[in-house]
Parts: structure tokens; C-alpha cells; sequence
DNA sequence: CGCCCCCGCGCA
DNA sequence: GCGCGGGGGCGG
């Protein structure tokens, strides 16, 4: 087994396949698959996956592995194998799926210098570019008036050479210590001959004799209330010494959760534990659906579920939908298991996902609780995956590899012969049918845990407003229960679904709209820097004065920002203190968990917020929930639509009078007809169901179908059309007689960073070799791709048709 | 003929 | 993804 079967690290369908090195002897006993390599590829150096070791290879001549960067194999064999399984699936390649799984850090970090190998004299522009420096990075070949042709030939010559670096990203947090360099007796001494006015090194001096042992250095300071120049003295005399010492980041501080036990469950929650139980116990595999209303106590049953699991010595894995719950959450889950528990979420930097990673790597934790991509997090003994708000878009990955978490859990679910479960207030239809189909074991929860009435909910009809003269943004009744609720001192949360209102800029007098000079959709306008953007390539340009189509100076922004909802809201009622929650406002690191703290401490009557507001918040003084738009979201053009807003209403509608207080939502709308207004308001998920089923059974849509997804983007607009075309016909002439392939058709958003977008749908109810139909299909368009900058993108299950 | 740019190829 | 090498264009 001396030859390596190696992935490498270039992202090319050409390189989507492995390639086999020579293990030199010294390497021979510790390569295992799953580590990371640095190996000659062509001229240069690149890394690489070690995926499997054999004993033969169809090339004779075969490369030596230059490096191996890890000690133990990042990926396990499961790993490897679930890599393989979801490039084939989502058609993405391997690399890319094994960077998917691993933290940011491992990749490489490639580099390219050039040194100069003879003290002799070069060329002028030579030595003007080496500029007395032995090293110097290549991308400074660019600019300095040497040409490339120069730095050939004095590499032929043997003047200079070029050097390919490849770096792994890590970087480990290094915390200096310190501790006595000397015996304690000349420590003594030493004190006795310090002169009286240096009081600070006596008092430390007489610390490190009376404590030997190694000490932070911060800590220190801080301690004596003094600066490094006390500690650098010591270090001067040699009578104290430090070194560093590496740390893993510890982003929570365990201390402060407060230790919980397990609570009583109720009777309907221990009739949905029980079969989960049963499978840990057996080690059985199994999907089961939670559906249980707001406040029934799913997150009681995923907490004992775990303990089952951690008492058998296996590990759970817990997915939570983003940063905006996950404070909450992870309060709960350190609360009961400690530093048990591994947190990997958005708002981490770098490295402390990465020392995150390793507590779990190193299995140094049992559980952990993170977003979307910690269902990777490589465990051996999984004993159980649950997946919170499994209705959630962001379990969907949006860019290569287009996988869902969903999909990925119950694959790992299938080899470690463990339970997946689902929890929602809202499940997607597709789980809740599968449910129904018994293909999942549904359990039910129907009653809160504190026996509290789901809030009321009232529907307001804006088009009411609108004959009784009201223009603003805030109907009547809105307006007089917030106006009730300060003079209470009770909080109110109000929600403005924003999506397809966006700040756009149009002339009043001719009605120009601003647009992206490089993608069909008009700009955003921030009125903090008064700027227009655009939020597809980031194009930004200032806001003018005068309407550029027919010069009138009625150019104005449209559209309902929260920053004008709250300008709104305070002219409205000018007493109230309002706290604005939304992308702009939260950006900065931690700024989301200090916004919510100050809600809870009262600091403010109103929270005004998007979608993040909707989830998993929990305050007991709020007593009323106002939707402002319930059906902005209603008009979009996507199938999901209807049940979006159910699904927003709902959750939303949770967040009113969770405790003592009795809670009311009000929800505005031009539609209240619509059934998913109108039953949300009712908490009637299983009605909403059966007529949203139907709906999609009428038109064909999932979970009566599958959908595959083809977008096509090129500069040449008839490039893009036509490419389209030859693909839709091409399948049609290989897919089953029930498939039905719409398109080619403009991509929602028909241009974006100049190029056109087309698009195909493809609906099908068995298509058992879809992947392979395409990735051909494709393979035709191997060579444009290639030289034409033609672009192909497939997603399996497309989620944001927009 | 020498110099330079561009394209296509192959990478184990 | 990227460096190489071959082909071709261009100036002399």
C-alpha cells in the first residue's frame, strides 16, 4: 500500500477525480486516509485529500508526496465516503464537498515568491525589482517594469527561482506565560537587593516566590494593576522568564450557564420520547417528526433524548437555524450539559470554529449545536441528529455544494444506525406528507407546556385603512393597542417582513427607476451613507438630485424600510422608545445579543425588526405582536409563498405572551382571505396543510414532484437563451414520459454582474439516474464552459426559485 | 528571425 | 487553476 490515492485541491471538473502518488518511506507508517497532503501537481504545489492507500496505479511514473500536514486524519472514513456520496448527489466536486465539511482554516493558502540565487550583478530593472531583498512575493512582478520574459530567462540561467508555498490557514491563539527563572533563594536575594523605590517589582517579585507555578501574563497585570514594564524588568534581570503556550478559544464562558435538570415532561411529550428512546437504545435508525405548537416543549424532549445518548457513551448533533436563536439555545443546551457541548455558528470567527472543531475532533465534547454545516462534525459514535425549526430556508446551502441538512442528517443517520428528528411548529409540507405516508414516525405535541392559550390573533384589513383615510404604515387598532400596552409598561415587537419592499429609488414625476448598470434590479437606497446599492455585485453609486431620465427633482426612495418605519413609528407615537433590529444594525459582531439584552432590560418599549425577529425570541413583558405586511411575501413568484407566510405568521405569533401575561397579535394585510392569513390566525397548521397540498397537487409542485433547477449565465444574451435551449432539449429526449421540463425562461433575476441568466426547471416523479442525465448533458458544454466563460449551475432542490 | 501574445492542454 | 509550449502575428 505505498501509493496515496490523492483528491487535489483544483476546482476543475477535469481534476474531479483522484490521482496517485508515491508515499516516500518516511511517510509510509503514519498516511491514513482522511489527511491532508501537499503534493507536486504539473509545476507547482498544491494540497490535497488523502481519500485511500492501494498498491497499484495504471501510471507507471508517479510523483512523491512532498508533505503531509496533519497527524491525524481531519476527515474519518464516513467522512470520506459522505464527501463522495454528496458531490455525486448535488453534482459538485469532491473538493469542494470536502472543504464544505471542514473549517475555514484548513484550506490552503497558496503563495508564489521569487529568489534571487546569485550575489552577481543582474539586470538593472532586475535589481531595481529585488531591490537589496533575497525573497520577493510574484504578484510584484506585476507593475515593476520587469517583464515576465525577463524573469524567465533568469530563471533559465539559474539567477533566480521560483518557490510555491503552500500554507495551511491555522492559526492557533498563543497566551504568554510566565514563571521563576531562578531558584527561589536567589529570587530572595534578589528582593533583598532591589532598590526601595522599584515597590511594583518587590511586590511581584514577592508573588512569584510565594507562587512558583506558571501564570498567565494578562492575568498578572491585571492582578497588581500595573503594566508590562514591571513584568519586562524581571524579564531584563533574568529572574523571571516566559514562554507561550497555545489556548483554544472558548467563546463561552462555561461558568456562566446555570446548571438545569431534567423537567417533568407531559404526558404528550412522553408519548413522543418514548419510541426515540427505544431507538437509541436499539440502535436504530428511523426520521421522526416532531410537530408540536410553540411552547409544547420540543427542546425538554431533544435534551433528554441527548442524555439517553450521552449516558450509552455515543454524541448527538443539534441544528439550529442561525445566529439569531442560537444565544437562547445555546443557554439551554450548556445549561444542562456544560462544557459537554460544542458551539459552531455563523457569528464565530475563524478560529473559534476552528478550536470548536477540534473539541469535537479531539472528542473532547459529546454534543454539539451549531448551524447548517456542523451536521458534518466528525463524530464516530453518532447516537443522534436532531434538526430545530426544520422548516427553515438556511438549512439549505445556497451556493456549491447545494446541499440541504436535512438530506445530509439522515445519510449520517443510515450509517451510525441512529435517530433524525425534525422539529417544527411548521413542518415543510414535503416532511409533513412523508409523515403521513409513514415514511416518518410523526408525534404530535398540540399543547403548551403551561397550559397557556395561544395568543389571539386579529386580522386587520389594510384596504379598511385606506377608505377610512388612514395612509400610514399603522392601522388604527394597532396603534391604540401599542399606545395601550407602553402606558402598561408592557413591550411590544413588531415585525415588517421586507422582502420584495426594498428601498428602491424612483422619479415621482416620470416614474424612473434606478437600476444596477450591471444587473436587472434596482438599487437599494442606505440613508446613513446616502448611497445607492446594489445587493448582487455590490455596485454602489450616490444619490442624485435630479431624476437622470427627465431631470425633475421628484426623485425620491420608495418602499418600506424599518429605518423609515421607525422614523414613522416615532412621529406616531412620540413617547415610545423603539429599538431597530435588522441587517444594518446587527452587523457588527455581538451587536445582535447586546440589541436583545437591552430589549429584555426594558430599555425599550418596541422592538422593530425583519424575519430575524420572528424566531425563537422569548420575553415575558411582551404582550403584543404587530405585523406590519403580512402578505408582502404572499405575491412573490414562488411556490413556497403561501407556505412562507404561514410559516412566518405563525412563528411570529409565538412570540406574544409566553408567561403570565396574556399575549395578542394583531396582523395587518391587504388579503386577509388568504387562507395562510387566515389559518395561521387560527393555528390551524393540519387544515393549512390539506389545502396547500392540494394546491400543489393541482400545479404539480413538490412534494407531488421533484425539481431540479438549471440555470445558464453568459456576457452574450443569445449565448445564454440558446444553451438553455439545447439543454431543455436534450433532456427532453432522455427523461421519463411523466417528467415535464419548463424553460428556457429569464432567471428571476434575468441579469446579474453582466451577464444574462437563463433558466430550466425540470419536474419529475422518477427519474433514478437524474444526476448522471445531467452531469453528460453538461459534459457537453465541457469546452464552452472552458474557453467561453460559459456558466452551469444545477441545483438538485432548489429552495429560493428567486 | 526574434519577440510577444494567445490559446489549448495536461496535470498522477 | 495555472504554467507550458506551440502557433501565429508583427516589426525589422
Amino acid at each position: 500500500m505505498n501509493i496515496a490515492k490523492v483528491i487535489v485541491d483544483v476546482p476543475a471538473s477535469s481534476i474531479n477525480q483522484t490521482f496517485d502518488y508515491q508515499i516516500p518511506e518516511r511517510f509510509q507508517e503514519m498516511l491514513k486516509p482522511g489527511m491532508r497532503v501537499m503534493v507536486p501537481f504539473g509545476p507547482r504545489k498544491i494540497m490535497g485529500y488523502v481519500v485511500g492507500r492501494t498498491n497499484e496505479s495504471s501510471f507507471d511514473q508517479l510523483k512523491e508526496i512532498i508533505d503531509v500536514f496533519d497527524l491525524t486524519p481531519i476527515l474519518t472514513t464516513e467522512l470520506l465516503d459522505l464527501g463522495k456520496w454528496l458531490a455525486e448527489e448535488t453534482l459538485s466536486l469532491y473538493i469542494t464537498t470536502f472543504q464544505a465539511m471542514l473549517p475555514q482554516v484548513l484550506k490552503a493558502n497558496y503563495k508564489k515568491e521569487l529568489e534571487r540565487l546569485t550575489s552577481a550583478s543582474l539586470s538593472d530593472q532586475l535589481e531595481a525589482f529585488f531591490d537589496r531583498r533575497d525573497v520577493v512575493p510574484y504578484e510584484e512582478v506585476e507593475n515593476s517594469g520587469v517583464s515576465f520574459y525577463q524573469i524567465q530567462k533568469a530563471i533559465q540561467d539559474g539567477d533566480i527561482a521560483v518557490h510555491y508555498l503552500v500554507k495551511s490557514r491555522v492559526t492557533k491563539k498563543h497566551v504568554t506565560f510566565l514563571k521563576p527563572a531562578r531558584d527561589i533563594h536567589l529570587l530572595e536575594e534578589a528582593l533583598r537587593d532591589m532598590p526601595n523605590r522599584a515597590r511594583k517589582q518587590q511586590e511581584m517579585l514577592t508573588f512569584f516566590i510565594d507562587h512558583p507555578q506558571e501564570i498567565e501574563l494578562n492575568k498578572l497585570i491585571k492582578e497588581f494593576g500595573t503594566t508590562r514594564s514591571t513584568v519586562n524588568a524581571l524579564l531584563k534581570k533574568e529572574l523571571i522568564t516566559s514562554f507561550r503556550k497555545e489556548v483554544f478559544r472558548n467563546p463561552y464562558d462555561d461558568s456562566v450557564f446555570e446548571q438545569t435538570t431534567s423537567l417533568e415532561l407531559t404526558e404528550q411529550q412522553r408519548e413522543a420520547i418514548e419510541p426515540i428512546k427505544q431507538h437509541i437504545q436499539e440502535n436504530r435508525h428511523d426520521v421522526f417528526l416532531i410537530h408540536g405548537v410553540t411552547g409544547s416543549g420540543k427542546t425538554e424532549i431533544y435534551l433528554q433524548a441527548i442524555q439517553d445518548v450521552i449516558d450509552k457513551g455515543k454524541e448527538a448533533i443539534v441544528l439550529v437555524p442561525e445566529i439569531s436563536l442560537t444565544p437562547q439555545m445555546v443557554k439551554r443546551f450548556k445549561g444542562r450539559f456544560g462544557s459537554n457541548v460544542a458551539v459552531l455558528h455563523s457569528a464565530l470567527s475563524y478560529g473559534e470554529k476552528y478550536d470548536e472543531w477540534r473539541r469535537i475532533h479531539r472528542k473532547e465534547v459529546q454534543v454539539v449545536v451549531g448551524a447548517r454545516s456542523a451536521v458534518f462534525a466528525p463524530f464516530e459514535n453518532l447516537g443522534i441528529i436532531i434538526i430545530d425549526e426544520e422548516h427553515e430556508n438556511s438549512y439549505k446551502q445556497e451556493d456549491q455544494p447545494r446541499y440541504h441538512a436535512r438530506d445530509v442528517a439522515i445519510h449520517r443517520g443510515e450509517y451510525h444506525r441512529c435517530p433524525v428528528i425534525l422539529g417544527s411548529a411548521t413542518p415543510t409540507l414535503e416532511s409533513y406528507a412523508r409523515a403521513q405516508k409513514g415514511v416518518y414516525k410523526l408525534a404530535t405535541l398540540t399543547k403548551r407546556t403551561n397550559e397557556k392559550a395561544m395568543p389571539e390573533v386579529n386580522i386587520v384589513d389594510m384596504r379598511d385603512e385606506l377608505h377610512a383615510g388612514n395612509r400610514s404604515m399603522f392601522s388604527r387598532n394597532l396603534k391604540e393597542n401599542m399606545e395601550q400596552r407602553i402606558r402598561r409598561g408592557e413591550q411590544i415587537v413588531l415585525l415588517l417582513n421586507r422582502r420584495g419592499y426594498s428601498t428602491f429609488v424612483m422619479c415621482r414625476e416620470c416614474g424612473y427607476v434606478k437600476e444596477c448598470p450591471h444587473c436587472d434590479i434596482a438599487l437599494t437606497f442606505h440613508k446613513h451613507q446616502n448611497q445607492l446599492k446594489c445587493h448582487y455585485c455590490s455596485y454602489e453609486e450616490s444619490m442624485p438630485m435630479y431624476c437622470p431620465s427627465c431631470s425633475s427633482d421628484l426623485i425620491r426612495f420608495f418602499g418600506t424600510g424599518t429605518q423609515r418605519i421607525e422614523e414613522a413609528l416615532t412621529q406616531l407615537i412620540p413617547e415610545a422608545r423603539v429599538l431597530r433590529m435588522d441587517v444594518d444594525t446587527t452587523r457588527r459582531k455581538g451587536a445582535h445579543e447586546k440589541l436583545l439584552n437591552q430589549f429584555a432590560n426594558k430599555e425599550a418599549d418596541i422592538l422593530l425588526g425583519t424575519q430575524m425577529i420572528a424566531k425563537g425570541l422569548d420575553f415575558e413583558n411582551v404582550t403584543l405582536v404587530g405585523v406590519l405586511t403580512a402578505d408582502s411575501m404572499l405575491h412573490l413568484p414562488d411556490f413556497r409563498s403561501s407556505e412562507k407566510t404561514f410559516q412566518l405568521l405563525t412563528q411570529v405569533s409565538g412570540r406574544a405572551g409566553r408567561h403570565d401575561l396574556p399575549g395578542e397579535v394583531i396582523v395587518q394585510t391587504y388579503t386577509p382571505e388568504h387562507y395562510s392569513i387566515e389559518l395561521a390566525s387560527r393555528y390551524n397548521y393540519l387544515r393549512f396543510y390539506q389545502q396547500e397540498m392540494q394546491t400543489r397537487k393541482k400545479f404539480q409542485y413538490p412534494p407531488y414532484v421533484f425539481l431540479t433547477l438549471i440555470t445558464v449565465s453568459h456576457q452574450n444574451h443569445v449565448t445564454a437563451v440558446q444553451t438553455t435551449q439545447q439543454i431543455v432539449k436534450n433532456l427532453w429526449k432522455h427523461v421519463q414520459s411523466d417528467t415535464v421540463i419548463l424553460g428556457p425562461t429569464p432567471s428571476p433575476i434575468p441579469r446579474m454582474k453582466d451577464r444574462f441568466r437563463y433558466q430550466c426547471m425540470i419536474k419529475y416523479k422518477h427519474e433514478s439516474d437524474l444526476q448522471r442525465l445531467i452531469q453528460k448533458m453538461i459534459h457537453q458544454f465541457d469546452d464552452e464552459v472552458r474557453k467561453n466563460d460559459l456558466q452551469i449551475t444545477v441545483d438538485m432542490q432548489p429552495y429560493q426559485l428567486m
